[in-house]
DNA sequence: TTGAAAGCGCTAACAA
DNA sequence: TTGTTAGCGCTTTCAA
């Protein structure tokens, strides 16, 4: 009976037959203690994202992933870290690191699309759950996501930048980027920015222009460039560059979009320089991709493979209640 | 040790010895498996809460209990239901039944705040872990609270009904309440409502107007309510029926800010009557009350006695990523 | 007050 | 291909 629950080969027809039979009819359910007692396998999951220091975003899905392992720990689930930093040579030496070791599940951020395509081509071989999070790579198979909808929170702010007003508008899009950005997150946040305006064909009264320059220079920004505009659309976490900006010339009365809860951003949406905020939940994510390699190779449940991240707006006055 | 693990008496002050020096200095942790395999007892919840046929909003606690009761079934968990009609003596006759019974938890809502009081006195005596979602009764201690800051919730609504409008404005809160209404959720949100306004002295644009009429009379709504109305805050998840009166009466151009995901409320949000909702997320309320006497019963957690839920905004263009 | 041992339901290894 | 059994780490009971 024991061959035939776990398939380990030498049952005929008596297989799908005592499977269908006595298992789902009695409604037989795995112990799970004395199963895990008895199996008394230890787990180790690798977690393979961008170094933290200097890049507080990532420190918020580390944090998720942390907490999911003292949680776990209990369970004999262990985590190995893999962190690379933000250069694509970086990553393809920590990617390698990953391939050698001798893991039950991974958890991934593709932010290199290219060299991701490539480590996952690989890592899937071993036929071991990868779950990324972040952002997606759907054109490989078989591979579990926890993330948001980039193109819909671009949408959703297309309404926040929008919303209530009545005359003519000018919304500057402000794309600061890293040196080396590869994956295009924000540039479908961008794409569904602009739908939703294609959508609400009553808003003709939006103009827009759009700017582009790299975090490092952040001194490009230039009074000129705010004269006339109405609102501010920055595509990621970045926003807080503009509200500084904005800030320290005392421009006011400037509708400003962005997304991510870091202490920066929260510390001018409370001061009135950033108005929205689309939260990514990163701390979710991680913790969420850890449960969900948990559910999958410790509980042995079936699980869904993608899990959206809702699109959670962020004012002043709701700030706190999210932590 | 075993004895000393679980301080079953006849240690004398080897008890604080053993427990100071081998367990914490060795980390010991007790093995989860073997401990519930061996315990092998079964958990029972007591499930507490107004019955949901007919009353759409209750509905949704309740699928996050059955999410969780099948998901902790395996763990020994099983849930004994008990429904209330909305009424006192409903209320009285099931508390009754649910201080009979045995249980090693409960997950109660306390919509009847008096006679609330009364039945958690009782059941507090029994010594068992209690989980209240929904409103919480604070004065009462030992008691968990998984929910929302109903005041704070308020107080964001008066922001979106405020936000963007530079005009003067008049507000009409709309109050529509049940026959017996006994929890002061809706008015903790009116209160801050208003606090919103005073902290912000600049809105002096904003005046506002209240109505009060009870759910079974919507047929009170009248056009004249709306003549110079330019938004209306409905306190709680009725504002569908504003909505409806609005569409039917073909008037727009009105802000509209209310509560909860019901499916009512989502379609006017689709169709532009309704403008904002704030959620409670009731199912991960449901969710979380019974995850929560899981960790504290079954893992023997140390847990956070309370949980506040995020107050989180929704619109036509994110509604759908909250499922 | 302490020690010893059965057994919880399963897995994995070995014997038949 | 099938049956048997030790033992996973703990709780609980019974004996000392």
């Amino acid at each position: 009976m024991d061959r035939i629950l776990h398939s380990r080969g030498q049952v005929t027809q008596e297989n799908i037959d005592k499977v269908n039979t006595i298992i789902k009819e009695y409604g037989y359910q795995r112990n799970i203690y004395a199963s895990n007692l008895a199996f008394n396998k230890k787990f180790r999951f690798a977690v393979f994202l961008p170094q933290h220091e200097g890049l507080e975003y990532w420190a918020a899905p580390l944090l998720g992933v942390k907490k999911a392992a003292e949680e776990f720990e209990r369970f004999g689930v262990k985590m190995e870290y893999f962190y690379y930093k933000y250069s694509s040579s970086a990553f393809k030496r920590q990617a390698s690191k990953v391939l050698e070791g001798d893991f039950d599940g991974l958890l991934f951020a593709p932010i290199f699309y290219e060299e991701s395509v490539i480590f996952l081509k690989e890592f899937k071989k071993k036929n071991i759950p990868i779950v990324m999070i972040d952002s997606n790579i759907p054109e490989i198979e078989g591979l579990d996501y926890i993330g948001q909808d980039a193109y819909q929170s671009g949408y959703l702010a297309g309404k926040l930048i929008s919303f209530g007003i009545k005359t003519k508008s000018t919304v500057l899009i402000i794309k600061i980027t890293r040196e080396i950005e590869s994956t295009s997150v924000y540039l479908q946040r961008i794409n569904g920015f602009y739908s939703f305006f294609k959508d609400n064909k009553e808003l003709t009264n939006f103009n827009f222009s759009e700017i582009n320059f790299k975090a490092s220079e952040s001194n490009l920004l230039t009074e000129k460039m705010f004269e006339g505009i109405n609102s501010v659309f920055v595509p990621n976490s970045r926003v807080f560059i503009v509200a500084e900006f904005l800030k320290s010339n005392n421009l006011k009365d400037i509708r400003v979009v962005g997304y991510d809860l870091l202490k920066q951003n929260l510390d001018y949406l409370n001061e009135g320089y950033i108005d929205f905020l689309i939260n990514q939940k990163p701390e979710e994510q991680g913790y969420s991709g850890i449960n969900h390699l948990y559910k999958k190779l410790v509980l042995k449940e079936e699980i869904e493979e993608t899990k959206y991240i809702p699109l959670e707006i962020i004012v002043k006055e709701n700030a706190l209640s999210f932590k």
